[in-house]
RNA sequence: UCCCGAGUAGAUCAGUCGGUAGAUCAGCGGACUGUUAAUCCGUGUGUCGUAGGUUCGAGUCCUACCUCGGGAGCCA
């Protein structure tokens, strides 16, 4: 029974539905075969290899076709090579084709870019440089290319790639970028999966603006040249939510209800900030992931931030190899031997007492004030994961007046249960913190703080009926990438960054 | 938003004392039986960011603006 499914599944394949089986659901369209595609008449009878499997698992003797995009041509009289990539690893396929092709004057013409599909015999390359080639038996020019192509075999800066962010995917670094990007998202998902942790989706328009993150996008569907007013002033009333509303600077409110719920939570999701920040570290649209744990308190926050921040790291060296061989060469020199140690470190832990202390002995002089009550600047936190510490380090329990209205104020009443960990080269990495619990302590703090404590009365029913002592922590999705990857600005560790003025791709 | 720097060929950059621009790579033409940032020969390439100003004369000096980059703040 299960090989006449095979056999009827493989015809639905082979043939476009017909209207005696229209009955059943339509065979999706991807599954036809490439086979049947070819624009060309000509049909091939091999399915489509990708390039990491053909040099990882196919032997030699095999015919293949493979279909990707020319990085290089080198043509001679008689023979021209051709580097094919198409995405599955950093490797090209070196394709080899020589003048008994039908087409090969249409071949040696192509230009950097093209889009080829190439059928041929895998074997054994006679050069150095590469252990498997491709002999071209057929070559179908699927999209030419020409000479207008913006990139080039040569190396360009990454502030040219980035005005065309369209074509910069087609190149080594950004091809290794997103690969390493796409695959640790996986290992997140993962990593949580695995101890238990519910992904939530928490909403990406919000109508509360209380966590003082950062500047809301303001979304609104009311006619700006002529908005309804009260007074003088907008009555959002009249906008499609009755309020005014903006796109989430965070999830962690929403992932705080779903905690007292679930136990341990986290999401994994777009962040907008509408600040005006220029900076390598800041994008206005970046991913956050950000768990939250019920009956927990800081230093279960910070064991979870050591061992996710770690297993990431193992992560990357264990099954990123090629690309994070090709970072560690290519853009930074000592990035393996840095995750490496820090994979099979042990976190540093401080009070942000003794941090401020030994600012304070430091035989370095700073360009900002360094006192009790002060938050730490970038060079103060430098110093202390670079020079203290010499790898991560959490700073813990921070004076409440530098940090947010939800965290657990400490018994000395000065301080918060807050947490920061710093690591060398990017600074601030993940920020958390136990949250007050206590439905009083919480109210006042409010308060203090001039939050609206009506806004929030879902919020703080959390802490009126079943409150837990629970907390969680933040971690910059591009953060992490850029320090996994050695790549020193967050713009080119997201595929089409958002920033002040730039909104193209 | 503040401070600093930059903007010259398709790309990366040089351009002296103010005298209307040059290198390399890419491109194009040719050569080459195995290249791999291929090599060799030949060849073209410019609103010098924009607008003013000083000057006999401005890529160069001055002013403003625009854009980009670095640093800072905000934070992840």
């Amino acid at each position: 029974m299960a090989q006449r499914v095979l056999i009827m599944a493989s015809e639905v394949i082979r043939e476009p539905p017909r209207l005696s089986t229209m009955l059943l659901p339509s065979p999706p369209l991807y599954a036809i075969s490439d086979a049947l595609k070819s624009t060309s008449g000509v049909v091939h009878m091999t399915a489509r290899t990708k390039v990491k499997q053909a040099l990882d698992q196919s032997k030699p003797g095999s015919t293949i076709l493979v279909k990707g995009w020319a990085r290089t041509i080198r043509n001679s009289k008689e023979v021209t090579f051709i580097s094919l990539n198409d995405g599955s690893c950093l490797s090209g396929i070196q394709v080899v084709a020589e003048p008994d092709l039908p087409n090969y004057d249409e071949v040696t013409g192509i230009g950097t870019g093209s889009a080829l599909a190439v059928t041929g015999l895998l074997q054994e390359s006679p050069a150095a440089g590469q252990k498997l080639e491709l002999r071209a038996q057929q070559i179908e020019v699927v999209g030419g290319a020409d000479q207008e192509y913006p990139m080039q075999k040569k190396r360009h800066s990454f502030e040219y790639l980035r005005t065309i962010a369209h074509l910069r995917v087609r190149s080594n670094t950004f091809g290794a970028v997103f690969r390493v990007r796409s695959a640790l998202a996986q290992e997140v998902h993962r990593f949580f999966a695995e101890r238990g942790f519910l992904y939530v989706h928490t909403p990406i328009i919000t109508a509360n603006d209380c966590e003082g993150a950062g500047e809301l996008f303001r979304v609104t569907t009311l006619d700006l040249a002529h908005p309804p007013l009260v007074n003088g002033e907008i009555d959002f009333s009249k906008d499609f939510f009755a309020t005014g509303t903006g796109l989430t600077v965070s999830g962690q409110l929403e992932g705080e209800l779903f905690a007292q719920a679930f136990s341990d939570i986290y999401t994994f999701g777009p962040t907008f900030r509408a600040e005006n920040s220029n900076t390598a570290r800041h994008a206005a649209e970046f991913w956050m992931i950000e768990p939250e744990m019920a009956f927990a308190d800081l230093a279960d926050d910070a064991d979870l931030a050591e061992a996710f921040f770690k297993r990431l790291c193992r992560f990357a060296l264990d099954h990123c190899g090629e690309d994070m061989n090709f970072f560690n060469t290519q853009i930074d020199k000592g990035l393996i031997q840095r995750i490496e140690a820090v994979a099979q470190a042990s976190f540093a832990r401080m009070d942000y007492g003794e941090a401020i202390e030994r600012l304070k002995k430091a035989p370095v002089s700073f360009q900002f004030p360094v006192e009790w009550g002060l938050d730490l600047q970038s060079e103060h936190e430098r110093y202390l994961t670079e020079q203290v510490v010499g790898g991560p380090v959490f700073i813990l329990n921070y004076p409440k007046e530098i940090k947010a209205f939800y965290m657990r104020q400490n018994d000395d009443g000065k301080t918060v249960a807050a947490m920061d960990l710093l690591v060398p080269k990017v600074g601030e990495i993940i920020g958390g913190s136990q949250r007050e619990e206590r439905l009083e302590l919480l109210e006042r703090r409010m308060l203090e703080t001039g939050i609206s404590s009506e806004a929030l009365s879902w919020y703080l029913d959390t802490r009126r009926w079943g409150s837990t002592p629970h907390a969680g922590f933040g971690l910059g999705f591009e953060r992490l990438i850029m320090y996994l990857t050695g790549m020193e600005n967050i713009r080119d560790v997201i595929p089409f960054p958002r920033t002040p003025r730039h909104a193209e791709f």
